[in-house]
DNA sequence: TTCATGTATGTAACCGTTTACACATTTAAA
DNA sequence: TTTAAATGTGTAAACGGTTACATACATGAA
C-alpha cells in the first residue's frame, strides 16, 4: 500500500499537520523537524494523494480537454500545444473526443466537473453553448469564437479572403468555392471571407456545400465537383483534407496542377507539405493556438487580470505547388 | 454550488445512506422512497462527486494513457481506439505525452497513481520498465512487447520480413535497409525481420541507422542515403514518415518511382495513401490495437481470467505505387 | 404464538488530505 | 522585567461520498 501522510507523521514523530506544512510550505516548521519529515517522506517513498487533496480543496490539478476528433490531423498539434503549456503549470489533462456530438460533449463535460477539473478547453462547435453556462469554472474555447467565453481562434474570415485574393491574383477565372459543414463555425468564417472577396472581384465562381471533413466524404464531393463544374480552374477548399481529395481527383482526371487548376487548402496540416504537388494553403498556427488557449485558461484559473479575452491568431498564405507563381 | 448527497437526503427526507443506496442500486430501498430520492436528485440536478467516491473506494473511473507523442501520425489512431473502447466501459482518460523521455514518463506515471487511476496503457519504449514495477494496478503495454506485462503489438518482425520479401520479389537488387532508433523496440523488430529475410536472399543490401522518427531528421538521412548509396534501387524504411522523406528526396533527384527505386514504409499512417505516388507499406492496425489494449486492460481491472496476455496483431502488405507489380 | 428471515432505513466511521484553532515556547521590544 | 509578537506544533473538523452495523417492522413458517 502507498504511504499516507499519517505514515509519514508517525515515522517522523510529528503530527499530520506538520507533515502537511512541510508538504505545502505553509506555516512555521522548525528546520530540524522539516528535515526529519523530508527524510521520512523519502524513506517511505511518499507522494500525496491528489484525490484527497482535491476533495478537501474542491479543486484539482486537472483540466478537461475536449476535441472533436484527435484523428483529424489538425487537432494533434492543438492538443500538443495545450499539453506542453499545461504541463509547465503542473496541470494534467482529462481528455475526450466529442465527435461534435452534443450528447457525448455533455457526458464529458459532466465527468470533467465530477472530477473537479479546475478549467476546461473545448474545441467543439456544437450550438449547445448552454452546456457551458453556469459551470463555475473557467472555460476557454479553442478554434471557435464566443462572445460569452474567452476564446482562441484563427482569423478564418481573413484567411478565406486571402485565399480568394491569391487564387484570383494567380489567374483562376472559374473558381469553385467549397463551403464547409454548416455547424462548424470556423468553416463558415473562412467561407464568408472568401465569398466576400470573390464577390468584390469580377470572377465567375460557384459555391458547393459540403457536410463533413472526413476524407471519404471529401472524395465524393471531389468527383461531384468535377462532374458539375468540369471547367473549374481554381478550387478554394474548406480545409486541407478536402483539398487533398480535390487534388487527387484532379490528378486522376489528368489535369495539370497548377497549370490547369489551382487549389488552395486551409489549416496547413503536417501532411500538406508532403503531398505532390505540395499543397498551397492558409496556415493556422495550431500548436501556438493550443499554447495560447492553455495560457489564457491558466490566467483565468489564477484569477489574473486578462486583457484580451479573445485571441485572434494570424493566418498566412503558404505558397506551395498547387498555385502558380504571380 | 453543486448539490451534495446530503442536500439530496434532506430534500427527500431520508438519510445519506439511503440516497447512496439508490445511487448505487445496492441494498433495499422502498419503491416510494426511491422515487422521492430520484426526484430530489433531478430537482437539485445532483451528480455524485467522483473525487469523494474515488477517495473512499481507492479507485476511480480513470485510466492513464501515456503516448510518446500524439503529434506523430501513428498515435491518434491508437488513442482513438483506446478512447472509444474505454468510453463504452465508462472510463475516462488521463492523457500524457512522454516524448520517450524517462523523467516525463515517471512524472506522468506518478500523477496517474496520485489520481487513483485504475489502470494504465503505455505506448512508450523506455528501458525504464522499473517505472512500472510494484504499481499494484494493471498496466497494458501498447505498440511494445513485454514479458512481464500484458501487451498489444503488431508483428513487427513478420512485417519486416514481408517488406523485404515483397521488395525483393518486385525486383530490387541493391537495397538499403533503414534501421530505426535503437531504443524503439518495434523499430528493431521490423529491422530484424527484414534483415533476416534479406540475409536469406542473395541480394546486396546496406544497413543505415537512424535515431529518430521526426520528419526533419528523416530528410537529412534521405539526403545522406542517396549520397552514400546513389545506386540504391530499393529502400525499406523504418516507418512511413521516414519513407515519405525518402520518397521526396528521390523525386527531387529526378528518380522514377517505382521504376528506378522502390520504397516500402511501415505503419500505414493515414497520409501514406495520399502521397504521390502513394506509398506501399506494411500496415499496422492502429485503431484496432488501441481497442484491444483497452479491452485487455478492462479485463484485468475486472479481474477476469485473461487467456492471452500478449496480443500480437497481424500486419499486412499494402500494395500501392512505390512498388512495382510482380 | 414465536421466531427466523426479509425488507427498509439510519448512524457513524472511514478514505487521505488541509486548515482553523488552541496552546506552548521563544524572541524581541518596551 | 514584562509582554506582545513570532515561532512551532498538535487536535479535530471538514471535504462528499460508501458501507458496516444497528435497529425496526413485516412476513411467513413452525
Amino acid at each position: 500500500m502507498l504511504a499516507t501522510i499519517r505514515d509519514v507523521a508517525k515515522e517522523a514523530g510529528v503530527s499530520v499537520a506538520t507533515v502537511s506544512r512541510v508538504l505545502n510550505e505553509t506555516g512555521y516548521v522548525h528546520a530540524d523537524t522539516r528535515k526529519r519529515v523530508t527524510e521520512a517522506m523519502k524513506h517511505l517513498n511518499y507522494s500525496p494523494n491528489e484525490v484527497a487533496r482535491s476533495l478537501y480543496k474542491k479543486k484539482s490539478k486537472l483540466i478537461g480537454l475536449l476535441l472533436p476528433d484527435i484523428t483529424n490531423p489538425f487537432f494533434p498539434q492543438l492538443a500538443r500545444g495545450v499539453e506542453d503549456e499545461l504541463q509547465k503549470g503542473g496541470y494534467r489533462i482529462l481528455f475526450g473526443n466529442s465527435d461534435e456530438n452534443a450528447a457525448k460533449e455533455l457526458e464529458y463535460l459532466n465527468t470533467f466537473i465530477q472530477n473537479n477539473v479546475v478549467g476546461i478547453i473545448s474545441a467543439t462547435n456544437n450550438k449547445s453553448k448552454t452546456n457551458y453556462d453556469g459551470l463555475s469554472i473557467p472555460v476557454v474555447f479553442l478554434d471557435r469564437t464566443s462572445s460569452d467565453y474567452p476564446s482562441v481562434y484563427a482569423d478564418g474570415k481573413e484567411g478565406g479572403r486571402i485565399a480568394a485574393e491569391e487564387i484570383v491574383k494567380r489567374g483562376s477565372k472559374r473558381i469553385t468555392l467549397l463551403k464547409g459543414p454548416a455547424h462548424i463555425q470556423p468553416a463558415q468564417d473562412r467561407f464568408q471571407g472568401a465569398l466576400e472577396e470573390l464577390s468584390r472581384s469580377d470572377i465567375d465562381f460557384h459555391v458547393m456545400s459540403t457536410t463533413s471533413f472526413a476524407f471519404e466524404d471529401a472524395e465524393k464531393w471531389a468527383k461531384e465537383l468535377f462532374f458539375m463544374y468540369p471547367d473549374t480552374d481554381g478550387v478554394l477548399a474548406s480545409n486541407d483534407i478536402v483539398a487533398t481529395a480535390i487534388l487527387h481527383e484532379a490528378l486522376r482526371l489528368g489535369k495539370k496542377i497548377p497549370e490547369d487548376i489551382q487549389i488552395i487548402g486551409f489549416d496547413d496540416i503536417p501532411q500538406s507539405s508532403l503531398l505532390f504537388p505540395s499543397l498551397s494553403t492558409i496556415r493556422q498556427p495550431a500548436y501556438e493556438m493550443g499554447k495560447e488557449a492553455a495560457q489564457l485558461l491558466i490566467k483565468h484559473i489564477n484569477k489574473e487580470r486578462v486583457h484580451h479575452q479573445h485571441i485572434q491568431m494570424p493566418v498566412t498564405f503558404i505558397e506551395r505547388n498547387t498555385t502558380r507563381k504571380v
